[in-house]
RNA sequence: GCCCGGGUGGCGGAAUCGGUAGACGCAGCGGAUUCAAAAUCCGCCGCCGCAAGGUGUGGGGGUUCGAGUCCCCCCCCGGGCACCA
């Protein structure tokens, strides 16, 4: 045996045993129950980052703990390969996406495939090949036909100058990335996804799924957003007609509140008030400008303008005004809303500002209770009759000061006329059902969750399978004709989509006439790759359609790890195409990730200095030193700004390279470390010290396993009387099989899992004597221990394990339970809660006799002087608390 | 702004069901080894205090024999907000 710790050396020559044993290759037809181990595919941005490392060695770790479990486990590999870096890359060389993505795909997974990772390459895929997206094409095709693909008008990002459409993350403080213009709201037809008709099926659907983390489906229900409310109208009449101004509210028992409504700037009543006026023309034209993302909607001032138009309030006949509101969304709801500035925070500020009417309608509980009191004289708790004053005008309705009471569902109806004195409940359904009698409004239920506009108008795509001919409108591409391949020798330039330039792709002849035609030349959102390739990974060789049988037999995924940011849209969108593909027959189970994990991000800190126009220059950590406690940039020994510590990313410069860990430490060691730093669900700080830590403790095993393997072959321990040391020692080893076991498993935490490892091997050091029995334990807890961290560091256990037990495969150990068994045991001593000193008792005491034991303790007799005890708690197991 | 998380030593983190706060690792300090250094090994290490002891899990209140853990209020940090993936 090597006496040295040589990573290069043992990483390589497992690997290449792997690929051609091809040990990681999940077989379709097994015994075995099966294990589909999946993590998050990579965009292939141009090399891995420490979160891939992270994602991809969590993923690992239970894959091949499970395959050391017995089960028949696949682990896929891909490319989520289609879009926006490519373009942007594109731009800034003079290469072609396709290209540029092709080369970093080569180079990512020589990287992946030196981390060790016990990957099925032979099932990898592309999302960028036409054998991937025709099959997407091809279900298009299908919902197109079905209704469940529509297209209608939506906003979007455009940028004058470059004349084109921006992404929300390229608009920056209202003007585009790379032109600096204005950003205008514009709207364009797109396609889109009725995932708002399987809203309620992916609501309850949440219920199903136990193995995921409570809060990812918390905030997938809110984003669902189902309310149950009311849609009633304000009648009208203009240009000689009536007409009704429609609104939701989940507040009917307000209405009586309302002072005015406001519509979004693109809604046809505002369109048809700014026709004769200049002014509100000029403010329709401001709320255009600025981008379309819900976060910088909602933060922005909120703005309106009186449009000089009036509704008649259903129920009071009252004139209520409409004004123009910059805040209102055309795409939610009606595009318009009902306004109760007494009773809703918003309403309230807007009013505020414009002088807008506030009518009280409601009155909270604590009001009326204090009122109450007052009334009654009561002054009881040590209340006077000052303080309950003091405590009404606190309360009391104000329609200058905001009070948080205001929006309150537990209270009462008041200046309502008929509706005095009901409850939300009751105020909602009375209300509602005099809205119905007028034939004015119904209970509904709304979905904040909007349809899936998936048209974008870009090159690096899915091209829509859609040809646009004059006599037959929108044609679906047949079957027969697909896939619609994109043409790869493209360059974009920034400014619109350059497939518009290529005669040879647009030109078509219509499936259905034959005329002369054009093909749709946007391609769709990438969210639409990523929310079936876990089901072709189960066929991705199938030619014949988009999948087989053997989706069924692998489907649905039981363990599936990805970054917490993708809790709400990619896996709100997978889930409602597997519904989609469950529809259309091409799978059988209704949710595709039956287990979810959601890792945290990776983060390090961040450098920089400011240069003379204002902005800052950021530097690599790697290229950052501290001296005297302050950063210095290497290069020039001058003085750089401490940033905050945040997520690596390109533009903050602080993202460290996994491959320079590799090549110092080894794939061990980067694996180790990135799962020893912290849980996987936290964020994971990077430090170069700890790196330091998790290699130290490889070589520390090696040495250990090296000098136990230097004394001779020997037959792990098995069974017979042994040493306490000894015993102890084997104790604590099948208690941290157990304990590995269980983090691994059912917690899913391997930093304790590791540290377990660690205490372990620290005792075993600790443990002297040459004898045979000694080294028999002593070789029982190396190999148990070697298997324990093969899932972690795969490399240098096999090598280890292979010292230890030639020509044995791995094998997860079996727990021994009579090493757990326990004579005596210590318990805590708690005086008053606090801790006083420990008691030792046999194992099997039982409660009166762990008690008796306590009090007779010398820390009990210290604090009772005496006296008897007012109480004493045992905790089987755990403490004695005597309370005095 | 809205939704969801998080906050524990100098640092990363542990404490799994309300029961020893700080496991394990890093850094630091002391020692051994060495011509010397690196590496390695042994020991110490929350804060205040000579000690006895006190105190301590973002801040304030509460429930409990007992709270990092449960409840209420507040502060700070992070993720998502539908065209980044």
């Amino acid at each position: 045996m090597q006496e040295k710790y040589l990573p290069s050396e043992i990483e390589r020559a497992a690997q290449a045993q792997w690929a051609t044993r091809q040990v990681y290759r999940a077989s379709d037809a097994s015994d075995r129950p099966k294990y589909y181990c999946l993590s998050m595919f990579p965009y292939p941005s141009g090399k891995l980052h420490m979160g891939h490392v992270r994602n991809y060695t969590i993923g690992d770790v239970l894959a091949r703990y499970h395959a050391m479990r017995g089960y028949n486990v696949m682990q896929p590999m891909g490319w989520d390969a289609f879009g926006l870096p490519a373009e942007n890359a594109a731009i800034a060389n003079n290469v072609p996406p396709a290209a540029w993505t092709y080369a970093n795909i080569d180079h990512m997974r020589t990287q992946l495939q030196a981390l060790g990772f016990a990957i099925d390459w032979s099932r990898e895929l592309a999302t960028c090949k036409p054998d991937y997206y025709r099959w997407e094409q091809w279900l298009f095709t299908r919902l197109f036909e079905k209704g469940v693909i529509y297209k209608k008008m939506a906003m979007v990002n455009w940028d004058p100058v470059d004349a084109t459409v921006l992404a929300n993350e390229q608009v920056i403080d209202g003007r585009g990335w790379r032109s600096g213009a204005l950003v205008e709201k514009r709207d364009i037809p797109m396609y889109f996804f009725r995932i708002t008709q399987y809203a309620d099926e992916l609501l309850t659907g949440l219920d199903t799924l136990p193995g995921w983390p409570e809060r990812v489906k918390t905030m997938q229900a809110n984003w669902i957003g189902k309310s149950v409310g009311v849609r009633f109208a304000f009648p009208y009449r203009l240009d000689g007609k009536d007409e009704q101004l429609w609104v939701f509210t989940t507040r009917a028992d307000t209405v009586m509140g309302v002072t005015f409504c406001a519509v979004a700037a693109e809604h046809p009543l505002a369109t048809r008030a700014a026709q004769d006026n200049p002014e509100l023309t000029a403010f329709i034209a401001e709320c255009k400008q600025g981008s379309v993302a819900e976060a910088d909607m909602a933060t922005m001032e909120k703005k309106g303008m009186d449009t000089g138009f009036t509704v008649t309030h259903p129920l009071t006949g009252e004139s209520i005004p409409v004004w123009v509101g910059n805040y209102v969304l055309m795409s939610y709801g009606e595009g318009a809303v009902m306004a109760v500035p007494a009773h809703d925070e918003r309403d309230f500020g807007f009013a505020q500002k414009y002088g807008l009417p506030i009518k009280q309608v409601i009155e909270g509980e604590e009001l009326s209770a204090v009122k109450q009191a007052l009334a009654q004289g009561r002054t009881e708790h040590g209340n006077s009759i000052a303080n309950l004053e003091a405590e009404l005008s606190a309360l009391e309705f104000d329609a200058n000061e905001w009070k948080s009471w205001y929006e309150t569902k537990k209270g009462f109806c008041v200046h309502s006329g008929k509706y005095d004195g009901l409850g939300y409940e009751a105020a909602v359904d009375a209300i509602a059902a005099d809205l119905a009698a007028l034939g004015l409004g119904e209970k509904k239920t709304q979905f904040r969750l909007r349809d899936w506009g998936i048209s974008r108008q870009r090159y690096w795509g899915c091209p829509i399978p859609i040809i646009h001919c004059d006599s037959c409108g929108d044609v679906p591409v047949p079957a027969d004709q697909l896939p619609v391949v994109l043409p790869e020798d493209v360059v974009p330039d920034g400014s619109g989509n350059p497939l518009n330039k290529r005669a040879d792709f647009v030109n078509c002849s219509c499936p259905k006439c034959g005329g002369a035609a054009r093909r749709e030349t946007d391609t769709m959102d990438t969210f639409v790759e990523s929310s079936w390739y876990y089901a072709r990974y189960a066929c991705p060789d199938f030619d014949g359609g988009m999948l087989d049988a053997r989706a069924n037999q692998w489907l649905p995924v039981d363990q599936y790890i990805g970054g917490i940011e993708h809790a709400i849209l990619h896996l709100l969108y997978a889930r409602f195409f597997h519904k989609l593909m469950r529809d259309e027959g091409l799978v059988s189970s209704d949710e595709p990730f039956a287990n979810l994990l959601t890792q945290g991000m990776v983060i390090a800190d961040t450098y920089y200095r400011e240069t003379p126009d204002g902005k800052k220059a950021w530097f690599n950590p790697a290229d950052v030193e501290m001296r005297d406690g302050a950063a210095i940039l290497k290069f020039d020994g001058q003085p750089v700004i401490v940033g905050g510590t945040e997520k690596m990313s390109k533009s903050k410069n602080n993202g460290v390279d996994p491959q320079a860990l590799i090549d110092q430490y080894g794939a061990d060691t980067a694996r180790l470390f990135t799962m020893f730093a912290a849980p996987p669900e936290q964020s994971l700080e990077w430090s170069d010290a700890g790196v330091e830590g998790a290699h130290r403790f490889l070589k520390r095993l090696w040495k250990l396993a090296y000098e136990h393997v230097q004394g001779g072959a020997v037959a792990a321990f098995a069974g017979g009387e042994l040493p306490d040391a000894a015993k102890a020692l084997r104790r604590q080893l099948h208690q941290t099989i157990q304990k590995v076991g269980d983090d691994i498993e059912r917690r899913k935490q391997f930093n304790t899992a590791i540290a377990a490892v660690m205490e372990l091997m620290n005792a075993l050091a600790k443990l002297d004597g040459d004898d045979a029995t000694t080294r028999s334990v002593r070789q029982e807890v190396l190999e148990a221990a070697v298997a324990l961290l093969a899932p972690i560091v795969p490399h240098i256990s096999e090598a280890l394990y292979a010292e230890l037990k030639p020509g044995v495969a791995l094998a997860w150990p079996a727990v021994d339970e009579s090493a757990l068994v326990q004579d005596e045991i210590e318990l805590m001593l708690q005086v008053n809660g606090k801790l006083r000193g420990q008691i030792r008792v046999a194992a099997t005491a039982d409660k009166a006799m762990i008690e008796a034991a306590a009090l007779a303790s010398d820390a009990a007799q210290k604090y009772l002087e005496g006296q008897p005890p007012k109480k004493v708690v045992v905790v089987p197991g755990r403490l004695v608390n005597i309370v005095l």
